[in-house]
DNA sequence: CGCAGTATTGAAAAATATCAAGAGGGGTGG
DNA sequence: CCACCCCTCTTGATATTTTTCAATACTGCG
């Protein structure tokens, strides 16, 4: 496999440029590829926690089960994505990952995250740009679950995953694969499945957005994302905002610092 | 001010042992101390980013306001917390922020977190598992809120501000005061005002929970802790995890790596 | 004393869950 | 190729939870 492949290198580009050594510390998190097959549990709630992945083929998602019977998934992870980053300070599992493709996943010992915090100041800034974002992400899902309605709900996580993929696939129109069941959508936003398909009934009579098994066309994507009051800035405004001044120390340049009292 | 009084000094203390020099590098982020009075607003969303503070003194919350008027309130800050880590890798903020009480804070910009990294990696390594911290402080929210009913809700919300307050204080029985009004709990939990009263008066019928004005007084916290399913390994099991290995390879040492493939 | 913000309580309305029955679809074994 | 079955989805009826609206009480404070 060439380093361009490389979906993590892929990833942290995105945020700052990287040189040759950064590539190649990258790289090796990549190391020991794992075939997985959909459905199956890479981690339940409460295992041991010493690594994290890199998945870089198939889709995921993590959840937690309660008490109840019930479960909440929390976030969907696309190829590219750090998993397991959560548990870096903790010793257990505070979630379960199970595929939802046949996929390619890599581990690496947490430990290995020391090492870059040790050798890359940029890598370790842009971790910490992946770690700032996840959050926001979260934030505002955690929003998107308080605070709206079915009807947008359902809005805003589609809206999601179409910006989601947009930023490696160029989907055409509004067209995309989710291969998620009702009941899993449900399980994500806190709905019941029935309540979902009902609201995707309630899409397709008003030609907002059509549906059919696996496949979902987004008719009128703006309208969609105006409905679920979606704000793109949280996906789109975490691209290279102070890594320039980075760049330039790295470099031995010297920064003076304007800070107004 | 001593260090000893650093209120962000004793947080990382909790996570990892601290050389002097560590020390002293987190005890310039609490320079140019500033007065700030219960209600004053540090920013607002879409403000410009480019700082971070810690908050030496009185509480503080972030929100993000919605189309429909409505606000969510996504975290309550105690003193000793870092503010604003989410806009890391933004330009923009994404949630305003208030003060509850009157208190101190002390501004920080974002280009001092990069001298951290580029000169501790214990400091690194601790500010991380800060930030997975919150993750998983968030990510138990979003179960919270998406998952429970209103009396869950409220049960889990008071349960962890008693064990978040008794890391600090010790708290005499279950008493503790909680500035709130049961307005704000509403926004910090997806419930409405009048919702909030009604559970309350439920938790007083059954007694359970004891509120008047602004003190709680939790009467069996441990029953309160049962119904709302309180998953105590998520605030306590974060501390000294892997950061014994930091430890010994700063001194020098070398770890074998012992992967299990 | 009066006023503004905050809390309580009741009644009605809205949103969503639950239960139940049936429909469609795709894979598997006969 | 067909029959069957399991799983997912759809739809209706009903139940539950929570919101909204409105009226009234309480509290601290100028």
């Amino acid at each position: 496999m060439d380093q361009q492949d490389s979906c993590i290198v892929r990833l942290f580009s995105n945020y700052c440029a990287l040189s040759e050594k950064d590539k190649e510390l990258l790289f090796a998190l990549e190391q020991s590829p794992t075939e997985v097959r959909a459905g199956e549990t890479l981690w339940k709630e409460c295992d041991r926690a010493s690594e994290f992945c890199t998945i870089r083929r198939g889709w995921a998602y993590s959840y937690r089960n309660l008490g109840d019977g019930s479960r909440q998934i929390l976030e969907i992870y696309l190829p590219g994505d750090i998993i397991g980053m959560r548990e870096f300070a903790f010793s257990q599992r505070l979630s379960g990952v199970t595929m939802i493709d046949d996929g390619v996943i890599c581990y690496f010992p947490h430990r290995r995250l020391l090492d870059i915090f040790r050798s890359s100041t940029t890598l370790t800034a842009v971790l910490f740009a992946i770690a700032s974002r996840h959050q926001v992400l979260l934030t505002e899902r955690l929003v998107n679950l308080a605070r709206r309605s079915a009807y947008q709900r359902l809005a805003h996580f589609l809206y999601e995953m179409y910006e989601r993929l947009g930023q490696t696939d160029s989907l055409s129109d509004g067209h995309f694969r989710l291969p998620l069941s009702q009941e899993q959508l449900g399980d994500a936003l806190g709905l019941s499945s029935v309540h979902i398909s009902r609201t995707f009934s309630t899409f397709r009579e008003e030609g907002l957005v059509l549906r059919e098994r696996h496949r979902i066309c987004l008719v009128d994507p703006l309208k969609l994302a105006a409905v679920a009051e979606f704000d793109s800035r949280y996906l789109n405004d975490s691209l290279r905002p102070l890594f320039s001044d980075i760049e330039f120390k790295e470099r031995g340049g010297e920064v003076n610092e304007v800070r107004t009292e």
